[in-house]
DNA sequence: ATACTGCGTCGAAGCGCTTCGACGCACCGT
DNA sequence: ACGGTGCGTCGAAGCGCTTCGACGCAGTAT
């Protein structure tokens, strides 16, 4: 294991030399900046993580909490932890990985044992418990979710409500009039998750203003339980000729059973999802879709902590407005 | 910030005395550790990672690099690397998450800089440029997946050649003589990933012994992909009866366009898939599969790592014997 | 010539923890 | 009574790095 010691002996100058040659913090002339390089190549040097988190009280590390549930739409999870990762790198810090499962002490872990320099936290609820600790702490983070209260926060989302209206609009437009919603699994709301309830609230608003009626029904994933929901979605509406899914686990179950009913996607019934355009066009109808930005929202977000973390701070709420991509699942309502 | 030092002025104890109570390497008297472990109560105090990390060339994280290609089975990623993240802490490590992008840049770093005590690989290829870095660095490590040589490595891995081997053995026994195998994206195949080429290595082995015909077909998932290599197959092989689908993103557009042209499953055509038991029972028919066993997989890795990093060392290679569920998509063949 | 400024470099003092050797003390056997 | 043996505790020496003040030496202004 080679140390800075021995790399400033390597090129003849002091440690500390060495140091502001890595770090840029003084002004080092450049042959003695280029013997050091030559020395720290040639020697195979690399900084102990350790020594440098203790002397500096910075670890480079940025902590991610992924939730452990696998109820919600785990690609898009993927995505953006992956987005996370890559975007992190490039600013020279690294990923640590927390599952949801410790809950808050994750949270006082690692803020108090400095681990990481800052978090960021996703699946979060509307009035979600790591939250009071957070604040309490004085760690800077940023939340890939938007809880009820975002005072004193910084917060990255896709603007749901929005998402919701945007969708509405499109069927209204389109001439339907009765508009059935495929929600996520009963779990999500029952933890008021920001998001599907934000995406509810969309729905329901422009459908007042817009004299639709909408029916809202929670839906685990798979073939069996879309079965049942749609059984009883026709039953209750049989007028219905729209549908907005958002639990991508329930599209490709409800194109088939509606191609199975002989109801014609989009003649017949017009079809729009919530999900990341990848999904939409892998469909085995290519779907109308506002996109899930999993990436950009990933991206956003570390990109706003390392802001933080170089003091320029910002404590703000970025609301990423949906985008509606027209496909081949949504079009005229039928003429009765 | 709470230290060592403050904790054991406040228990009226030397440091050291501290630091055994908290790692119990040396024994300490009841009346003192319950002093001790009051004062840490009280002050909320938390070891520093880093001057631990330091001190004791330990930081209790393990490096997992993932793939960040999104050609292959998300789902299936995300499993492991929640399971790796939960065992992990159930033996006092977290997860550092590094994405392939860096390759093997990725392992120098985490290797010199002493950020992790051991790394765990996924996505290996056969001839995988990580590998003679890793070997050569005496770093602690498991691969998830299984590498051509495997000399001086310990590897985790379904044993993909018996699945292949069990899967054709499951439609034979039902009748079935001509099978068209579903692959992974060409991509897959292209970088000599190590599962989808020992899958392919125990299907040909064991059709040619039991004198079935297979006809092999890597597909991109999604439905227009599937839906071109389906109409390949049957005009290569009319008679075609069984199918083994390999990548699941091809499960559903497979199912789909069987019915579309008619062809009952299990009546007419048997589908066998390979996939986590969850996409299994939630596809559109309950699928019998060959399960891939991710939880299990990343758990092993952790605690062979775990194991090693606490000398009780085993350079082995586990591979985990291949389970068959029977459920309804496969069934005898039918009688011309 | 003198004083001043800045640049480039060095030395030393920590950062908070682990760990090793040493020490004091009670308790044992003889 | 005595040396021996553990057990429980302490002090001090690092671990490898960052960072602050200081210093020497130009170059510039007076």
């Amino acid at each position: 294991m080679v140390t800075l010691a021995e790399v400033a002996q390597h090129a003849g100058v002091s440690a500390s030399t060495v140091s502001y040659v890595l770090s840029g913090k003084r002004s080092i002339s450049a042959t003695t900046r280029q013997r050091v390089e030559q020395s720290i190549r040639e020697l195979g040097y690399h900084p102990n993580a350790g020594a440098r988190a203790l002397a500096s009280s910075r670890s480079n590390i940025i902590a991610l909490m992924i939730p452990l549930r696998t109820d919600m739409y785990v690609p898009v999870m993927m995505e953006i932890a992956v987005a996370v990762a890559t975007t992190a790198r490039t600013h020279g810090y690294d990923i640590l990985l927390l599952t949801g499962e410790e809950g808050p002490d994750a949270v006082r872990r690692v803020t108090g044992s400095g681990l990481a320099d800052a978090m960021i936290l996703m699946d979060v609820e509307l009035d979600d418990e790591r939250l009071p600790l957070l604040r309490r702490s004085g760690q800077p983070s940023v939340l890939i979710g938007l809880p009820a209260d975002t005072s004193g926060l910084t917060c990255v989302d896709l603007d749901w409500g929005a998402t919701g209206a945007l969708c509405l609009e499109h069927l209204a437009g389109l001439g339907h009039r009765d508009i059935a919603v495929i929600g996520e699994a009963p779990a999500v709301y029952e933890r008021h998750t920001g998001f599907a309830e934000r995406t509810l609230g969309g729905l329901r608003t422009r459908a007042r203003e817009l004299g639709l009626r909408v029916l809202h029904r929670p839906c685990e994933g798979g073939y069996d339980a879309m079965a049942v929901t749609l059984a009883r979605i026709f039953d209750e509406r049989p007028g219905t000729t729209g549908f907005v899914v958002q639990n991508e686990s329930a599209v490709e179950p409800l194109l088939a059973l509606l191609r199975q009913q002989g109801r014609a996607v989009p003649e017949d019934v017009s079809v729009l999802a919530i999900c990341p355009d990848q999904v939409a066009v892998q469909a085995s109808v290519r779907l109308t879709s506002v996109a899930v930005p999993a990436q950009e929202m990933g991206r956003h977000a570390v990109e706003q902590l390392v802001a933080k973390l170089d003091g320029r701070g910002t404590d703000d709420v970025v609301l990423i407005a949906p985008e509606l991509t027209v496909r081949a699942s949504t079009g005229p309502a039928p003429t009765p």
